[in-house]
DNA sequence: GTATCATTGAAGCGAACGTATGAACGCGGG
DNA sequence: CCCGCGTTCATACGTTCGCTTCAATGATAC
């Protein structure tokens, strides 16, 4: 049904399938029935379905923060606030397309998500909060790594939330259309990064 | 091992436990045995999982719509942004318990959420762009209906990711101090309310 | 041509799942 | 006393799961 090897085939269906259907949801059977190889080419290939998901979901990961830190290189020293939250959303929504992946991989199976977070993703978030602590020196490493984790929620519940977000914005294809979504991710994170500290950080350390 | 009838053990059980295993990971035999039930009174008191799921999740909800009408209803009509964030957000967190069933049902069956967010949600968030719209004069329905989506992200996420939030913050038990991360939330979700609206909201309509 | 070895194929294992069934139980009203 | 009914019980059905086994296949090296 598709090219490629065998490897590849399971590895495009399961990217599929896993995607639409949810992780537990989808078997093995389903996998390998779509993608026409043997149920068995799995386990040869992959050891386990764990480790199948966890290839499906690095091959995606890898290019996005890729091309995270490419952005990021590529600012100049002076780029704004603004510039360094593109770097940070423009690769994620890029990855749109596996938007249902991402929030699966993040809620039904978060100890393989971990897995991945630390090894992918973690380091990139430290280049980003150093480019967002050096415009926005008030705020302690706290502070920020609490506004980091809205940044996180912004995007993942972005990717994920397609159908709420259709109710509720009346935009009837709300992600079609890359741009308008980054500049209002960006216009947002922005505004949340800017506000002032909460104060009570002193009593906290 | 509850005390109370069995329909409520068994609703009690199952909060628990399809909150901590997940969705499809919770077997009603794990429910009923954990419970000291049956495993048919399931079938007899809802008439399937779903509906049981459907029933958890209610009961958790119900309240929180009610409490988040009433911190509404209560506020002076000069109050401030941030008081309005106040009461969209304390109700989220005071259910901080329960928080890894809202992500679980958000994304393993987000059709049983279309069903509990249209019945017990979608009133409630009308009320709320209204509120948020007299203090945002300047922000189109859409803009605001955008950025109320970016606010139930954060909501979600706050609730749902707390290891992962507690790697970035480097607060050991990040939602202990609810007052903490109320004001957290509030300072950044005031923040991406109050930026200035993205363009292009005219060609579009 | 034949030996080799990575890959694929068909079939089946035991286990767990959601659901259904019909008998037993407990108890208030006749 | 016992009937009726809401509830609980043990048990089983049919399905599907992840994974394993072992024989067949096919390209490559000699």
């Amino acid at each position: 049904m598709n090219a490629g090897s065998t490897k590849d085939r399971i590895l495009d269906t399961a990217e599929l399938l896993l995607a639409r259907r949810g992780l537990d949801a989808t078997s093995l059977r389903n996998i390998t029935s779509a993608a026409g190889v043997n149920l068995a080419a799995v386990n040869y290939h992959f050891r386990s379905k764990d480790e199948l998901i966890l290839a499906v979901f690095t091959r995606l990961v890898e290019p996005m923060t890729a091309r995270r830190l490419a952005l990021l290189d590529a600012l100049a020293p002076d780029a704004s606030l603004e510039d360094v939250l593109t770097c940070l959303f423009r690769p994620a929504l890029e990855m749109a397309k596996h938007k249902a992946l991402v929030a699966r991989m993040y809620v039904e199976r978060p100890d393989l998500f971990q897995r991945i977070f630390e090894t992918h993703l973690q380091p990139s978030a430290h280049r980003f909060a150093s480019a967002f602590g050096q415009r926005l020196p008030e705020l302690t490493a706290m502070e920020l790594g609490w506004r980091m984790h809205f940044l996180v929620g912004l995007t993942i519940h972005t990717l994920a939330a397609e159908p709420i977000l259709r109710a509720i914005s009346g935009d009837p294809a709300p992600l079609d259309n890359m741009d308008t979504v980054l500049a209002k991710l960006v216009a947002f994170g922005a505004g949340g990064l800017r506000a002032r500290a909460t104060t009570r950080e002193l009593a906290h350390e």
